[in-house]
DNA sequence: GCCATCGTCAACCGGTTGGTTGAATAAATT
DNA sequence: AATTTATTCAACCAACCGGTTGACGATGGC
Protein backbone atom coordinates (compact mmCIF):
# COMPACT_ATOMS: atom_id res chain seq x y z
CA UNK A 1 0.00 0.00 0.00
CA UNK A 2 1.81 2.58 1.23
CA UNK A 3 4.51 2.89 -1.53
CA UNK A 4 7.55 5.10 -1.55
CA UNK A 5 5.12 7.60 0.93
CA UNK A 6 5.82 4.86 3.67
CA UNK A 7 9.65 6.18 3.59
CA UNK A 8 9.01 9.31 4.95
CA UNK A 9 7.04 7.58 8.02
CA UNK A 10 9.73 8.06 10.62
CA UNK A 11 12.14 9.85 8.42
CA UNK A 12 11.34 13.28 8.91
CA UNK A 13 12.92 12.95 12.68
CA UNK A 14 16.02 10.73 11.70
CA UNK A 15 16.85 13.13 8.05
CA UNK A 16 17.74 16.20 9.90
CA UNK A 17 20.67 16.78 8.46
CA UNK A 18 19.39 16.45 5.44
CA UNK A 19 16.52 19.04 6.17
CA UNK A 20 19.59 21.50 6.98
CA UNK A 21 20.96 21.40 3.49
CA UNK A 22 17.51 21.16 1.85
CA UNK A 23 16.34 24.79 3.97
CA UNK A 24 19.42 26.24 3.28
CA UNK A 25 19.35 25.66 -0.27
CA UNK A 26 15.54 26.98 -0.34
CA UNK A 27 16.21 29.95 1.37
CA UNK A 28 17.58 31.55 -1.30
CA UNK A 29 15.46 33.09 -4.49
CA UNK A 30 17.64 32.20 -7.12
CA UNK A 31 17.92 28.46 -6.42
CA UNK A 32 14.33 28.99 -5.68
CA UNK A 33 14.23 30.09 -9.15
CA UNK A 34 16.21 27.99 -10.87
CA UNK A 35 14.18 24.93 -9.36
CA UNK A 36 11.28 26.24 -10.91
CA UNK A 37 13.21 26.35 -14.32
CA UNK A 38 14.05 22.83 -13.86
CA UNK A 39 10.58 22.16 -12.99
CA UNK A 40 10.00 22.47 -16.97
CA UNK A 41 12.64 20.19 -18.01
CA UNK A 42 16.35 19.58 -18.12
CA UNK A 43 18.45 22.18 -18.05
CA UNK A 44 22.05 23.24 -18.27
CA UNK A 45 24.26 24.93 -16.09
CA UNK A 46 24.81 27.77 -18.71
CA UNK A 47 20.86 27.79 -19.42
CA UNK A 48 20.01 27.83 -15.19
CA UNK A 49 22.24 30.93 -14.95
CA UNK A 50 21.26 33.34 -18.44
CA UNK A 51 18.12 34.43 -16.21
CA UNK A 52 20.09 36.07 -13.78
CA UNK A 53 22.81 38.64 -13.63
CA UNK A 54 25.92 37.08 -11.79
CA UNK A 55 29.14 35.60 -13.09
CA UNK A 56 28.47 31.66 -13.98
CA UNK A 57 30.91 30.79 -11.22
CA UNK A 58 28.18 32.57 -8.75
CA UNK A 59 25.36 30.10 -10.47
CA UNK A 60 27.70 27.23 -10.52
CA UNK A 61 28.21 27.71 -7.44
CA UNK A 62 24.34 28.24 -6.41
CA UNK A 63 23.93 24.74 -7.91
CA UNK A 64 26.44 22.55 -6.68
CA UNK A 65 24.41 23.51 -3.32
CA UNK A 66 20.88 22.68 -4.76
CA UNK A 67 23.42 19.05 -5.71
CA UNK A 68 24.76 18.54 -2.36
CA UNK A 69 21.29 19.11 -0.85
CA UNK A 70 19.95 16.18 -3.15
CA UNK A 71 17.72 18.70 -5.26
CA UNK A 72 18.95 18.29 -8.71
CA UNK A 73 21.32 14.95 -9.97
CA UNK A 74 23.68 16.21 -12.57
CA UNK A 75 24.73 14.44 -15.75
CA UNK A 76 27.58 15.36 -17.75
CA UNK A 77 27.54 15.09 -21.19
CA UNK A 78 30.03 15.96 -23.37
CA UNK A 79 31.16 19.67 -22.04
CA UNK A 80 27.46 20.46 -20.72
CA UNK A 81 26.47 19.60 -17.43
CA UNK A 82 22.69 18.82 -17.76
CA UNK A 83 20.81 18.94 -14.22
CA UNK A 84 17.65 17.49 -13.47
CA UNK A 85 15.15 17.73 -10.68
CA UNK A 86 14.83 15.21 -7.96
CA UNK A 87 12.03 16.01 -5.82
CA UNK A 88 13.09 13.48 -3.01
CA UNK A 89 14.25 16.17 -0.58
CA UNK A 90 11.24 18.83 -1.93
CA UNK A 91 9.17 15.39 -0.53
CA UNK A 92 10.65 16.04 2.74
CA UNK A 93 10.97 19.15 3.55
CA UNK A 94 7.28 19.18 2.77
CA UNK A 95 6.44 16.17 5.09
CA UNK A 96 8.07 17.82 7.60
CA UNK A 97 5.99 20.71 7.28
CA UNK A 98 2.84 18.87 6.65
CA UNK A 99 3.22 18.23 10.85
CA UNK A 100 2.40 21.28 11.21
CA UNK A 101 -0.30 21.29 8.80
CA UNK A 102 -3.09 21.58 11.93
CA UNK A 103 -2.03 24.71 12.64
CA UNK A 104 -3.53 26.44 9.82
CA UNK A 105 -6.94 23.83 9.00
CA UNK A 106 -9.48 23.13 11.63
CA UNK A 107 -10.70 25.97 13.19
CA UNK A 108 -7.18 27.79 13.86
CA UNK A 109 -7.54 29.42 10.32
CA UNK A 110 -8.31 33.13 9.34
CA UNK A 111 -10.32 35.04 11.80
CA UNK A 112 -10.32 32.38 14.47
CA UNK A 113 -6.58 32.76 15.04
CA UNK A 114 -7.24 36.09 15.49
CA UNK A 115 -9.66 35.43 18.63
CA UNK A 116 -7.04 33.37 19.78
CA UNK A 117 -4.59 35.89 20.10
CA UNK A 118 -7.04 37.95 21.88
CA UNK A 119 -7.89 35.45 24.11
CA UNK A 120 -4.06 34.46 25.56
CA UNK A 121 -3.52 37.56 26.74
CA UNK A 122 -6.31 36.65 29.40
CA UNK A 123 -5.91 34.00 32.51
CA UNK A 124 -7.99 31.41 31.12
CA UNK A 125 -5.14 29.13 30.04
CA UNK A 126 -4.83 26.66 32.25
CA UNK A 127 -0.92 25.42 30.75
CA UNK A 128 0.20 24.10 27.42
CA UNK A 129 -0.01 19.78 27.16
CA UNK A 130 3.88 19.08 27.62
CA UNK A 131 5.22 17.78 24.21
CA UNK B 1 -15.63 28.50 -0.98
CA UNK B 2 -11.39 28.66 -0.54
CA UNK B 3 -11.75 30.38 2.30
CA UNK B 4 -8.24 31.39 4.15
CA UNK B 5 -6.15 28.72 1.64
CA UNK B 6 -7.52 31.20 -1.64
CA UNK B 7 -4.78 33.57 0.24
CA UNK B 8 -2.00 31.21 -1.55
CA UNK B 9 -3.47 31.45 -4.58
CA UNK B 10 -0.80 33.92 -6.41
CA UNK B 11 0.94 34.53 -3.34
CA UNK B 12 3.80 31.90 -3.84
CA UNK B 13 6.14 34.13 -6.17
CA UNK B 14 4.77 37.96 -4.97
CA UNK B 15 6.30 36.77 -1.19
CA UNK B 16 9.50 35.69 -1.94
CA UNK B 17 11.20 38.02 0.38
CA UNK B 18 8.74 36.04 3.65
CA UNK B 19 10.08 32.80 1.54
CA UNK B 20 13.94 33.58 2.06
CA UNK B 21 13.22 34.19 5.72
CA UNK B 22 11.03 31.70 6.56
CA UNK B 23 13.26 28.83 4.72
CA UNK B 24 15.98 30.08 6.21
CA UNK B 25 15.09 30.27 9.91
CA UNK B 26 14.15 26.66 9.31
CA UNK B 27 17.39 25.49 8.03
CA UNK B 28 19.11 25.62 11.36
CA UNK B 29 17.81 21.75 13.59
CA UNK B 30 17.97 24.37 16.78
CA UNK B 31 14.92 26.60 15.74
CA UNK B 32 12.93 23.27 14.15
CA UNK B 33 13.16 21.65 17.37
CA UNK B 34 12.11 25.20 18.77
CA UNK B 35 8.76 25.18 16.60
CA UNK B 36 8.25 21.32 17.11
CA UNK B 37 8.10 22.57 20.99
CA UNK B 38 6.03 25.22 20.69
CA UNK B 39 3.47 22.78 19.01
CA UNK B 40 2.75 21.52 22.27
CA UNK B 41 1.61 25.08 23.21
CA UNK B 42 3.50 28.10 24.84
CA UNK B 43 6.64 28.07 25.41
CA UNK B 44 9.05 30.64 27.17
CA UNK B 45 12.25 32.00 26.35
CA UNK B 46 13.92 30.20 29.30
CA UNK B 47 11.94 26.97 28.24
CA UNK B 48 13.11 27.34 24.75
CA UNK B 49 16.34 27.28 25.32
CA UNK B 50 16.33 24.44 28.19
CA UNK B 51 16.92 21.52 25.71
CA UNK B 52 20.07 22.86 23.87
CA UNK B 53 23.36 23.20 25.77
CA UNK B 54 23.78 27.09 24.34
CA UNK B 55 23.32 30.00 26.10
CA UNK B 56 20.49 32.12 26.81
CA UNK B 57 21.58 34.90 24.61
CA UNK B 58 22.09 32.59 22.39
CA UNK B 59 19.00 30.83 22.43
CA UNK B 60 17.25 34.74 22.15
CA UNK B 61 18.68 35.13 18.98
CA UNK B 62 17.31 32.25 17.28
CA UNK B 63 13.93 32.73 18.61
CA UNK B 64 14.41 36.55 17.25
CA UNK B 65 14.86 34.72 13.79
CA UNK B 66 11.95 32.87 14.18
CA UNK B 67 9.66 35.78 15.17
CA UNK B 68 11.10 38.08 12.28
CA UNK B 69 10.16 34.80 9.64
CA UNK B 70 7.01 35.42 11.34
CA UNK B 71 6.74 32.08 12.75
CA UNK B 72 6.00 32.70 16.15
CA UNK B 73 4.83 35.89 18.12
CA UNK B 74 6.07 36.98 21.31
CA UNK B 75 3.88 37.89 24.67
CA UNK B 76 5.76 40.16 27.39
CA UNK B 77 4.10 39.32 30.35
CA UNK B 78 5.74 40.51 33.25
CA UNK B 79 9.56 39.07 33.11
CA UNK B 80 8.47 36.63 30.94
CA UNK B 81 8.42 36.53 27.33
CA UNK B 82 6.07 33.74 26.09
CA UNK B 83 6.53 32.50 22.51
CA UNK B 84 3.31 31.20 20.86
CA UNK B 85 3.77 29.39 17.01
CA UNK B 86 2.39 31.20 14.33
CA UNK B 87 1.52 28.87 11.38
CA UNK B 88 0.80 31.38 8.97
CA UNK B 89 4.30 31.48 7.43
CA UNK B 90 4.68 27.15 7.46
CA UNK B 91 1.68 26.72 5.32
CA UNK B 92 2.74 29.33 2.95
CA UNK B 93 6.50 27.37 2.66
CA UNK B 94 4.24 24.16 2.36
CA UNK B 95 1.77 25.78 -0.40
CA UNK B 96 5.48 26.63 -2.28
CA UNK B 97 6.05 23.06 -1.53
CA UNK B 98 3.43 21.87 -3.19
CA UNK B 99 4.03 23.09 -6.93
CA UNK B 100 6.08 20.53 -7.19
CA UNK B 101 4.33 17.57 -5.53
CA UNK B 102 3.77 16.19 -9.19
CA UNK B 103 7.29 15.10 -9.22
CA UNK B 104 6.91 13.08 -6.42
CA UNK B 105 3.50 11.80 -6.79
CA UNK B 106 1.63 10.56 -10.02
CA UNK B 107 3.90 8.13 -11.64
CA UNK B 108 7.59 9.30 -10.89
CA UNK B 109 7.95 7.95 -7.32
CA UNK B 110 9.90 5.14 -6.63
CA UNK B 111 11.29 2.92 -9.18
CA UNK B 112 9.78 4.59 -12.08
CA UNK B 113 12.11 7.23 -10.75
CA UNK B 114 15.24 5.04 -11.26
CA UNK B 115 13.81 4.01 -14.23
CA UNK B 116 13.95 7.76 -15.77
CA UNK B 117 17.25 8.54 -14.45
CA UNK B 118 18.61 5.06 -16.41
CA UNK B 119 16.38 6.32 -19.52
CA UNK B 120 17.80 10.10 -19.66
CA UNK B 121 21.04 9.35 -20.44
CA UNK B 122 19.68 7.79 -24.31
CA UNK B 123 18.37 10.10 -27.04
CA UNK B 124 14.59 9.59 -26.74
CA UNK B 125 14.03 12.34 -24.97
CA UNK B 126 12.98 15.08 -27.44
CA UNK B 127 13.32 18.60 -25.17
CA UNK B 128 11.71 19.72 -22.00
CA UNK B 129 8.98 21.43 -22.87
CA UNK B 130 9.93 24.96 -21.71
CA UNK B 131 8.73 26.70 -18.48
C1' DG C 1 46.17 22.08 -34.59
C1' DC C 2 43.57 26.26 -33.24
C1' DC C 3 40.15 28.68 -31.15
C1' DA C 4 35.76 29.40 -29.08
C1' DT C 5 32.62 27.45 -25.62
C1' DC C 6 31.11 25.42 -21.14
C1' DG C 7 32.00 24.95 -16.72
C1' DT C 8 34.90 24.56 -12.49
C1' DC C 9 38.45 26.03 -9.25
C1' DA C 10 41.06 29.05 -6.18
C1' DA C 11 41.62 33.31 -4.08
C1' DC C 12 39.71 37.16 -2.41
C1' DC C 13 36.01 40.46 -0.35
C1' DG C 14 32.28 42.42 2.50
C1' DG C 15 28.31 40.92 4.98
C1' DT C 16 25.91 37.58 7.80
C1' DT C 17 25.60 33.74 11.06
C1' DG C 18 25.86 31.25 15.36
C1' DG C 19 28.22 31.28 19.20
C1' DT C 20 30.48 33.42 23.35
C1' DT C 21 31.04 36.86 27.37
C1' DG C 22 29.80 40.61 30.30
C1' DA C 23 26.90 44.33 31.33
C1' DA C 24 22.19 46.21 31.46
C1' DT C 25 17.15 46.14 32.11
C1' DA C 26 13.15 44.84 34.40
C1' DA C 27 10.09 42.23 37.27
C1' DA C 28 9.27 39.09 41.17
C1' DT C 29 10.90 37.63 45.84
C1' DT C 30 12.57 38.35 50.25
C1' DA D 1 16.07 47.96 49.80
C1' DA D 2 18.59 44.02 48.34
C1' DT D 3 18.50 39.94 45.64
C1' DT D 4 17.28 36.65 42.57
C1' DT D 5 15.23 35.53 38.10
C1' DA D 6 14.25 36.26 33.09
C1' DT D 7 15.74 38.25 29.18
C1' DT D 8 18.02 41.43 26.07
C1' DC D 9 21.91 44.12 24.39
C1' DA D 10 26.60 45.15 22.76
C1' DA D 11 30.94 43.67 21.54
C1' DC D 12 33.61 40.30 19.84
C1' DC D 13 34.97 35.93 17.27
C1' DA D 14 35.53 32.24 13.77
C1' DA D 15 33.02 30.34 10.13
C1' DC D 16 30.15 30.66 6.32
C1' DC D 17 27.69 33.01 2.27
C1' DG D 18 27.10 35.13 -2.12
C1' DG D 19 29.49 37.53 -5.11
C1' DT D 20 33.62 38.81 -8.04
C1' DT D 21 37.97 37.98 -10.89
C1' DG D 22 41.33 35.32 -13.29
C1' DA D 23 43.25 31.02 -14.41
C1' DC D 24 42.44 26.38 -15.72
C1' DG D 25 40.61 21.92 -17.99
C1' DA D 26 38.01 19.74 -21.27
C1' DT D 27 35.06 19.42 -25.32
C1' DG D 28 33.50 20.57 -29.95
C1' DG D 29 33.74 23.04 -34.46
C1' DC D 30 36.65 24.67 -38.01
Amino acid sequence: MAGALSIFNNMVEYEAPQLNTVFHALGDATRRRMLRDLAGGERTVGQLAEPFSITLAAASKHIKVLEVAGLIRREVRGRLHVCRLDPGPLATAHEWLSVYERFWTSRLDGLERLLREEDAAKPSHPKGDDQ
